[in-house]
DNA sequence: CACCTCATCTAGAACGTTATAGTAGAACGA
DNA sequence: TCGTTCTACTATAACGTTCTAGATGAGGTG
């Protein structure tokens, strides 16, 4: 009962069922809640193991077990809308009779390795919101664990993808800022993330659909704050500033505005900004950043439902969940400039160089 | 070879050792990278384990070996400074060749459910960021495994402290303030939260020392936005507001402003108010937010030490290491408006119902 | 030649659970 | 009396590793 160090190694099964006069057989009974115990016995089983402090060990239990009600989650701890997901799948799935395993995605642990580590915990399906894996990644982790894509596309057998329509989302802004006199309108993309060249794509055919094919601009930028600001530095080294900036999230929109004002840039005066996500510190008034919504508790219970959806039916076509994105107009946009509009296209360069 | 859903099951150690004419024991040996097995062997043991794609199982290994090499940290999902501290953590884990476990605490899923999964991963320490529990409960708990506390104090063996100094973090913010000529200073606390105790203490503490002890204010709040804006929303309720709010943290600061500045109080110019943590977004431009700073990669290296110490020597006195935070001046606090300063302390009414 | 050492390998018992197959005994009917 | 059918329980073999205690044979030494 003690370990190499001394300290009392935790009590196991046999532990209680030797204190509690029983088989560790029973004891399993007891704490999966199966049938198979008599009322009295199961109340001196849980007082015995209570008193003893034993804790089942989900290591063994997971080994034996075909089931482990485990579901995986890889997630980017820094991004507010995956926080906000992940609070809506841990509901989700607690109602389902899961419990969620987390493996955070960070510059030192990258996805690869989280997406292992849920593997090696024996979760039934995973759940990757903002995956970044390539799509010969993912078939090879596809192949071990069902795995369910949020916000991605990808087409490959087990994987099932839960997603609103960048692709419209991305229309809804362009539409948004030409209704309000823009032309010269970028978009700083997120970089080689996959769900970045989707909203890229949707950014581009808008553009082309105003007949603005000719001014748009995409500049590499990225989903964190520091992206957009390296991003909005190189919009404020051209020689005219767009009116417009689309980013691609909520976070790297910050990272824009922040750079823009910093450069003595008005937002939305001399520049409109927009996001994606509709993170929940944009509807603050200091943020209050024009932004494109994505349900994110829609998404995460239609991610665990589909989860849970093909682990009870292995088999099935893979499914393509698609939801409806919604303009979320607020003052980070605003209208063109008269001067502007027309003219040259955009902000002088004198402006930004205050 | 096939699981109960016909998906073909993972190839074992026997897979590969039968197909390598070798023993099981070989193949580990070869997989665990010790001594005991010719190089010629190791390669072909390599080559056919990669040919039946075998990937050990590290439940099986867990199980068997004494030591799992994992780390659980339990955290908010919807906070950025823990968001940034798991960032530390997790590099800091991964430098010392531990895995990181996390478990997040959400309205569904509270911070015992989340500490219970932990203790059943068998993680060799538990790191708890802003943990909500009580001192009975860390007791239980500290008996199985061994916890670091991030933020908060609490006398325990087996648990060990890291945290900055709260008490000091709070004085340089009403110091500061009153260096402003603010003498009407609210402070909206964290709700019940053991950190919220110690914040709201040096609240006082300071007031006190300003002999402002009779103006002195606490509204109950949280650690949310939505907290804040609540909080906000009594505050704009009094006779007089506050020329002055300190909040329990960035998060419920961004609560306060976002309710005032609808209500048509302007910060910093008829309310100042100050956050707690300096969480990344505080310094953008939009936020300009006047905190205070406590190094979230400082505090995570730490814990990431202290938590490997107590592993390495569980018998060690408990530590309290406590890092000195620092005074983050920025937009969002002002000079007190002279016809407030010695007058009826407070914005007029009037003001804050526009 | 007998004896030792060393590197390389193997058998088999753990680890803490779960699950299958079974037993003991009570209650019931015929 | 002898089944039969319950309920409450137990014995024990897995699960896929790790690890201790050998076994085997090659090479060196006196």
């Amino acid at each position: 009962m003690t370990d190499p160090r001394g300290r009392p190694s935790a009590p196991t099964m046999r532990d209680v069922a030797g204190a509690a006069g029983v088989s560790t057989a029973l004891v399993s009974i007891v704490f999966r809640g199966v049938p198979g115990a008599s009322d009295e016995t199961r109340a001196r089983v849980l007082a015995v193991a209570k008193e003893l402090g034993y804790v089942p060990n989900r290591t063994a239990s997971m080994m034996k077990r075909s089931r482990t009600r485990h579901l995986g989650v890889a997630m980017n701890v820094r991004n507010a809308f995956h926080g906000e997901m992940v609070e809506g799948i841990q509901a989700a799935a607690q109602d389902a009779g899961y419990e969620i395993v987390l493996s955070g995605i960070t510059q030192s642990h990258p996805e690869l390795r989280a997406v292992e580590t849920l593997t090696e915990f024996r979760c039934e399906s995973l759940i990757l919101l903002g995956c970044d894996l390539s799509t010969s990644e993912l078939r090879v982790v596809s192949k071990r664990v069902p795995v369910v894509l949020i916000g991605r596309r990808v087409r490959l057998d087990a994987v099932d993808i839960v997603r609103s329509a960048d692709h419209r989302g991305m229309a809804l802004l362009v539409d948004h800022l030409v209704g309000l006199g823009h032309t010269a309108i970028a978009h700083v993309d997120g970089g080689d993330h996959p769900i970045a060249a989707e909203r890229g794509r949707g950014y581009r055919a808008a553009m082309r659909r105003h007949g603005l094919a000719p001014v748009a601009r995409v500049q590499a930028g990225g989903g964190t704050e520091q992206d957009g600001q390296r991003a909005a530095a190189r919009l404020l080294a051209l020689d005219v500033l767009p009116t417009a900036v689309s980013a691609f999230n909520d976070h790297c929109a910050l990272g824009i505005i922040d750079a823009l004002t910093k450069a003595g840039v008005r937002v939305p005066e001399d520049c409109s900004v927009t996001g994606y996500d509709n993170s929940s510190f944009a509807e603050l008034a200091t943020v209050n950043l024009t932004t494109v919504s994505q349900e994110a508790s829609v998404l995460a219970e239609t991610a665990v439902r589909t989860a849970i959806a093909r682990i009870e039916n292995p088999d099935a076509d893979p499914t393509d969940t698609v939801l409806q994105p919604r303009l979320m107009v607020r003052g980070s946009s605003g209208p063109a400039r008269a001067d502007q509009v027309g003219a040259d296209q955009g902000v002088r360069r004198s402006i930004s160089k205050v």
